[in-house]
DNA sequence: TACATACCTGTATAGAAAAACAGTTGTTTT
DNA sequence: AAAACAACTGTTTTTCTATACAGGTATGTA
């Protein structure tokens, strides 16, 4: 992901700052009006470059359809002026979104995807999610992962080799651990009952992300 | 402040799941839509009214803008000194001892196995666990419970057959699948390295709570 | 030098959204 | 029984918003 400029900078900030103080993100005009631009294209120019770099995503055709994605979400978590509106030391929110069925193709963090969210401390893990996924069947059970368990997963592009990782093949999100090998990369489940996934150089393959937690509802 | 109907208390869940969820308050016709109105003006008049109640703020001429007030943020079990301004709703929190190393012959809670307290939001488990009981050893692997998972549990003296308890066993604490039987008790580890307790009637048994859920740290 | 990129102004417009107005149907309250 | 309220449908008007298009400047890079 490419660094912002300055200005981008500016206008992400805005964006937090606004979520955090009124609740909702700002539309065009509003940021134009903030940051002293005479037109709102300039903010829409602004907005537009910030989405292709990837920091935040933009709702087509909906007012305020501004959401903030990975990075950028976690440093509104750890915006400074919100820990002051916390009543305790210590006391520090993240804002989890829950994500259930992935639909094949699209981003795992689409709006459609998100069931609810969930407000966690951030202690509880070492590695700081970005996010929720609720697993799916039981091929990761001899990792103490099981059907229904929610991962906390950290968005990343890479893994080191014996992480349990979000991979997507395809159209496919899958948990498995990671191994690369000289000519291939093995997804490996953790259940004698599943086999190791091959995945060659020429096959479609991404990392979503990786597991740093675990939540369970047991009834 | 008047009690709100049914209606209103639906709608006003909706925006604050609309909040938790996408980051911005639903509009007149997203709410509409999603309650089934054929008719955006009867989520106007439930805003009005839920403005008139002080449950929420409308602001005049702007999208979405609509803001959560103190009593629409505040938690029934949160003391009312820790109001806060929080942007997102759902704002609901619990405050979980985690229970390490339980020293013979004491309290589970007593003061001294209180390592560190973390604030969990209680929808994230169907039961309301009491505290957080570092888990040691590996007797429950295959109920997918590992050495260091932290347990969430609910105090309690009952359980029903096939629950996972937290038992004391005269001075040891310890995790295991609940059974019993007409002339005894049986303590089923869910690892077949491990074998069952059992517990007779004339021996010393208690339960100390019930598993309601479980939180991992993935290194 | 040509070209891409960042950063703007200014104009325009389709469609989204807020909000008012006029009704209807039940249920409570007075 | 009349009045008030809750909970809608349907329509209309005005304002807001996203977003495209047509410029313009400055800066750095091929």
């Amino acid at each position: 992901m490419s660094k912002l400029t300055e200005r981008q900078q500016q206008v992400l900030g805005l964006i937090q700052r606004a979520i955090a103080q009124s609740g909702a993100p700002p539309t065009r005009a509003e940021i134009a009006t903030e940051l002293g631009f005479r037109s709102a294209n300039a903010a829409e120019e602004h907005l537009q470059a910030l989405s292709r770099k990837g920091v935040i995503e933009l709702v087509s055709g909906t007012s305020r359809g501004i959401r903030l994605r990975g990075e950028a979400l976690r440093d509104l978590n750890d915006d400074p002026s919100r820990q002051l509106m916390l009543p305790m030391a210590g006391f520090n929110q993240l804002v989890l979104p829950l994500v259930g069925r992935v639909a094949a193709g699209s981003p795992i963090l689409a709006a459609e995807h998100v069931e609810q969210s969930y407000h966690l401390e951030p202690s509880l893990f070492q590695r700081r999610p970005d996010y929720l996924l609720k697993v799916r069947g039981m091929s990761m059970r001899d990792a103490g992962i099981l059907d229904g368990d929610l991962l906390a997963v950290q968005t990343t592009r890479e893994a080191r080799n014996g992480q349990i990782i979000v991979a997507r093949l395809g159209e496919d999100v899958t948990v498995k651990r990671f191994w690369k090998q000289a000519s291939h990369i093995e997804l490996r489940a953790e259940n004698p009952d599943f086999s190791t996934i091959v995945v060659q150089p020429d096959e479609p393959f991404d990392i979503e992300g990786l597991a740093v937690g675990l939540i369970r509802n047991t009834v």
